[in-house]
DNA sequence: GGTGATTTCTACACGCTGTAGTAATGGTGT
DNA sequence: ACACCATTACTACAGCGTGTAGAAATCACC
């Protein structure tokens, strides 16, 4: 469902990456190119829409943070891609022949619980 | 890279479906709505553009078959996906403690080369 | 209560997708 | 060779999402 524009994901990149939430202007300050603060404030709003952020209205100004960490966020898009699948099993047992072998071996050991 | 529209969704799904290659009208004919035949080729030549779909020129009319399976392409989508992860074996960690324990079980059966 | 920072609202361009009409092209029968 | 019909290519446009930001409203503080 969140398919995100070019900026949205530097945005999100920023507030995965940073331990505090982030003002507007934090945000726009970290961002290499040189925005409009509105422009910034607009594409929050997006991603508060789309819920990938969530936003303290108490205080002035508004702090951003993300909802949820990078690595939640790339499963649910993992899990959202399997959904698509038909055969999920098929397409699990392709997928790990084509990541590396550290990874597959760590796996085994995950699995190995 | 290869985010589809609703109707070319629907369009891959029944390549995917076909065991061989079909003309637009044959496409038109198995979508459920009524959609004209041009609708129908501006939609695989769009998809011939994302590679997502080849076409066999030489004929008339030109036959169109997906270039890579359902389960290829899902492959490659969630490859897509992970490298976007910054931590991919934290992701794959986390992921598999998210799919059915039949999977999870299938998945160390595979791994157990 | 005025002022400066912050937020909201409104706007617009651009690219992608759904949709299809019109123009061009190609094969086939006579 | 020509005409006709099916097929394909080109062109068009509306609607939506995204990047971008100005103008207007709001808020906190002196």
């Amino acid at each position: 469902m969140a398919t995100l524009g070019g900026l949205e994901r530097s945005v999100m990149s920023l507030l995965w990456d940073s331990a505090e939430s982030l003002s507007a202007n934090d945000v726009r300050d970290r961002l290499g190119e040189d925005l409009a603060v509105t422009t910034v404030l607009t594409v929050l709003s997006r991603l508060e829409r789309k819920e990938m952020v969530r936003r303290e209205r108490s205080t002035r100004p508004h702090r951003y943070s993300a909802t949820a960490s990078r690595e939640e966020h790339t499963v649910e898009m993992l899990n959202e891609v399997l959904g698509t699948a038909g055969d999920r099993e098929a397409v699990l047992a392709r997928f790990i022949g084509t990541i590396p072998d550290s990874e597959a071996a760590a796996l085994r050991r995950l699995l190995q619980n």
